[in-house]
RNA sequence: GCGCUCGUAGCUCAGCUGGAUAGAGUGUUUGGCUACGAACCAAAAGGUCAGGGGUUCGAAUCCCUUCGAGCGCACCA
């Protein structure tokens, strides 16, 4: 909002002077020891007016400086060499927009005018294989994606979309049944042990990995042995998954899975036949992706396989038809892995050419691999998958250990801290990108960390608590630490706002460790308490006020939790 | 073979819808607690933004190319 009402001033002033601009934007300075923003168009109409664009940036600043209102909005607007207008907002017009902000913490972010309905499709866990460090990243970038697009006033709604119905049942069923167990005897334990077993056999045993699938099949279609065991597995194998998920705070608006969409594949397959894509190929049906525009090869969608079973692509567009009634969304937002993109293209083609939604509503959200210190999967040192509950507890200790008086915490507070370290040292990663997981590095409580942040918002708490809230802010800025503070404050929306249109959380990771850096340098150099000037002390103590009332919502947008004491 | 992604400080990463002197953290060297919390602050050192070409007034950012790394390509999910 801010960059807006500026652009608009000073596009204003070049249309006052006869130069047409259609995309004039201010921009955050890149030289904030010269300026607070900058506009560079004097360079970009120089060619088109066939002027110097020295010319242009000093008539447009000589304007802008005889304006009746300068000093509403600048303390300082110059023209700086080859082509740059560089301004320096007012005190007045920098605490006006903070009050605004006290008022309604949104008052300067671009809320949805419209709100539309996002599903957030995340978490995506498959029954019955153990839950690993990859699983973490899914639940941290969606959740993040989530209440980021809800503060933007739209509505969510989540979706776990749980793998609970492939081939991977089948195999654990095998194992049961082999294993001749009861139903009560099928347990986590079992299931972290049988699923790898059954596996790696089924790699070695083409006739034992036929039957699987054929049990799989057989309990798509209804086969009551089989769905009497599915149900007890998915029973507790998605206890175990809700336990490790409400640790990371993810909220689901829905249970659902691959199981779920199984009603809506016959109106899938009558749509498809309608639109006359789905194609006979080699004994099984499939959807021809590939368009005359394409320059590269797309395989076909495979919806049904040849022995008439269903595969993680139909299901899929099951589940979207699926929300297509429960929910007429207008978006639907996929956080899985980057390297399943191929499926996602394919099964949003087939959905647009099938007349499902448009392609345009579904996006896939890929984040990178979680890797080792060797830039190879993160395994554990016997080459296992590590579990994310010894993950979890891990980050415990390596916390406790730090310092003599966190063995005294509480556990509830331990726990927030050990999920701030591990979702900070996520999330302030682009989404997209591979990155190097080392629990040591990301237990650090220095630095660029989560307790860092927390520390911060703990300490301006125990200032406020000590001497008190103020609700009046007068126009004085006493001193630099003061202002960079109160700019980096009013540089929030834009954070959020870049976060939204992304879906990628670490721009407001990154933009709350820059804010934690202004507060941390502010308080150091500027002692509240013991002031004398009565007015100063209660315009510091407001926007320290305002600086954690964003630092707790940035955090909340993260979904990190603040503990009571640290 | 076809395709996708990536290569930025010793290490781990931001910056990529083009703008001025490429930023953090960590590590190294150094300074600051009789102090609202030192889990902090300040300073130094550290870079041919993988190489080459192109577009542009201007390129880490856009285009082409070479090299290097990772990943995906029909009955798994």
């Amino acid at each position: 909002m801010i960059i807006e009402l500026l652009s608009n001033i000073i596009k204003e002033t070049f249309n006052e002077l006869n130069y047409e601009t259609t995309n004039l934007r201010v921009i955050k300075s890149n030289r904030p020891d010269l300026c607070d923003f900058q506009c560079d168009e004097a360079f970009k109409l120089a060619k088109s007016y066939h002027k110097n664009p020295i010319e242009i940036g000093e008539q447009i600043t000589d304007h802008l400086n005889k304006r009746p209102d300068f000093n509403e909005y600048f303390k300082e607007i110059e023209f700086v060499k080859p082509g740059f207008i560089n301004i320096k907002l007012s005190d007045k017009f920098i605490n006006k927009y903070l009050k605004e902000m006290n008022e309604n913490i949104k008052s300067l972010l671009r809320v949805a005018s419209k709100p539309e309905t996002f599903v957030i499709d995340f978490g995506g866990a498959n029954v019955a294989k153990p839950l690993h460090v990859g699983h973490m990243r899914t639940i941290m970038v969606g959740e993040s994606i989530q209440r980021t697009i809800q503060f933007m006033g739209h509505k969510t709604i989540g979706d776990v979309h749980l793998g609970d119905y492939g081939l991977q049942i089948g195999q654990v069923i095998y194992g049961v049944l082999r294993d001749k167990l009861k139903d009560e005897d099928i347990n986590v334990l079992y299931l972290e042990k049988i699923y790898p077993e059954m596996s790696g056999i089924c790699k070695e045993d083409e006739k034992i990995k036929e039957d699987c699938a054929e049990i799989t099949k057989k309990l798509q279609e209804g086969n009551e042995l089989y769905h009497r065991l599915w149900r007890r597995i998915v029973e507790v194998s998605v206890a175990d998954i809700k336990k490790n998920y409400d640790f990371l705070g993810a909220n689901f608006d829905y249970w659902y899975g691959e199981s779920d969409s199984y009603d809506y594949l016959s109106k899938v397959e009558d749509k498809f036949n309608q639109k006359g894509i789905l194609k006979e190929s080699r004994g099984a049906y499939i959807v021809e992706v590939q368009t005359e525009e394409d320059k590269k090869e797309i395989p076909p969608l495979l919806f049904k396989k040849s022995n008439g079973a269903y595969l993680y692509a139909s299901t899929d567009l099951g589940t979207i038809e699926q929300r297509i009634e429960d929910f007429n969304p207008d978006h639907i937002l996929y956080v899985v892995d980057s390297r399943q993109s191929l499926h996602f293209e394919q099964v949003f083609r087939s959905s647009e050419m099938g007349g499902l939604i448009p392609k345009s509503a579904l996006e896939h959200l890929g984040y990178g691999t979680v890797n080792g210190e060797d830039g190879k999967p993160y395994k554990t040192r016997n080459g296992d998958n590590p579990k994310l509950e010894g993950l979890f507890e891990q980050t415990r200790q390596l916390f406790i250990s730090k310092k003599e008086s966190n063995k005294d915490m509480s556990l509830e507070d331990v726990n927030k801290i050990a999920n701030a370290i591990l979702k900070f040292a996520d999330l302030q990663n682009c989404r997209e990108k591979d990155y190097i997981f080392d629990l040591n590095k990301f237990s650090d409580v220095s630095g660029k960390t989560g307790p860092y942040i927390l520390y911060t918002y703990l300490r301006i708490n125990k200032i406020l608590k000590e001497e008190g809230m103020e609700n009046v802010l007068t126009d004085c800025i006493y001193n630099k630490y003061d202002r960079d503070l109160r700019l980096k404050m009013l540089d929030y929306p834009t954070a959020v706002e870049t976060a939204f249109e992304t879906r990628m959380p670490h721009y407001i990771a990154e933009y709350v460790y820059n804010l934690c850096v202004a507060c941390n340098i502010f308080y150091q150099n500027n002692h509240i308490n013991g002031m004398e000037d009565e007015t100063n002390k209660k315009d510091w103590l407001y926007i320290l006020a305002l600086s954690n009332k964003i630092i707790k919502e940035m955090l909340n947008l993260l979904a990190i939790e603040i503990p009571s004491v640290m």
